[in-house]
DNA sequence: ATGCTAATTGATATCAAGTATCAATACTGA
DNA sequence: TCAGTATTGATACTTGATATCAATTAGCAT
């Protein structure tokens, strides 16, 4: 469950893992704490790597619990591998840049109006929706006009 | 490339396989004729199993073409392999009932509206977006009611 | 119809992502 | 302290999907 606090990413993801009974131990600071310095979006795999360390189980199931938490978003973008993005608010949807896969949450009051009254037009009970925009970010753009490229 | 034409499911799924210049084969055949008559969303496995007779490498492949081809969509749903559902219409989005699978298309103008909106409020350009509505369709619905189930 | 050539097939091996097992280890609370 | 529970992580396994490549086949030109 994300807050709106001002509190560390990492206090929050402790605490979202603790919340659920869980217990705060080495292996989970030390995924937790990567998840913030990374501070984008990231694949388990990615995680595997970066804190061999920690077994691959454990970064699997703290993710696992970090999801389940609704404090990581799971992501299912194109082929290969999810990625996980931090959840900083509630309900919200993903913009994606396609180039390099920075991922951006947003809100649109619209957006949910709409999904409201589609409860009367559907076939069926809404359980809820996902939404994802898919982009060139400014970043990748200006990249781009210079021949650079911010990927990797 | 979905068309709207009356023509039979597995005439325009080949058509879209000619298009790209691929050539029409028993075994391409066999795999689009099986999911114009399953009718529903399928995963890649699923049709394997129903198509002993031709090999998972064509399968995988024949799939991929129509993918690419526009003529079904890939839809990374929860967890697990993702599915494919036939394309019947240019763009649109996808109702997934959560209980049994099932996948209904939808469009939405307001929607559609909202995103070309978005195009000033975004930082970078817009490619394109997606959504799923997650439903517990009225069959489900009625199923739960009388204790029976749909799914399987 | 016949033969040529490139496309296609599919058995097999391999890869990749993720989970199950389970003995060893680390906490926690009495 | 100490029993009991939670956690860890090496290993094996499962699943989904792709790479290889010799054998086959479709489409085309004669
Ligand atoms: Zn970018
Ligand atoms: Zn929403
Ligand atoms: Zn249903
Ligand atoms: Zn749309």
């Amino acid at each position: 469950m994300p807050t709106t606090t001002t509190e560390s990413i990492y206090t929050n993801l402790i605490t979202a893992l603790e919340d659920r009974g869980l217990r705060k131990t080495a292996a989970r600071a030390a995924v937790t704490s990567r998840i913030e310095t990374t501070g984008k979006a990231f694949t388990a795999e990615q995680l595997c790597i970066d804190l061999p360390q920690v077994g691959r189980a454990t970064v699997y199931r703290t993710i696992r619990h970090l999801v389940d938490a609704g404090a990581l978003c799971k992501l299912q973008i194109l082929d290969g591998a999810p990625m996980y993005s931090i959840a900083r608010v509630e309900h919200h949807h993903h913009k994606i840049c396609s180039r390099c896969g920075a991922v951006g949450e947003f809100q649109h009051s619209t957006v949910e109006r709409v999904m409201r009254s589609l409860e009367k037009e559907i076939d069926g009970d809404i359980i809820g929706h996902r939404m994802e925009i898919f982009i060139t970010c400014s970043q990748c753009i200006a990249d781009s006009r210079t021949g650079e490229s911010s990927v990797g």
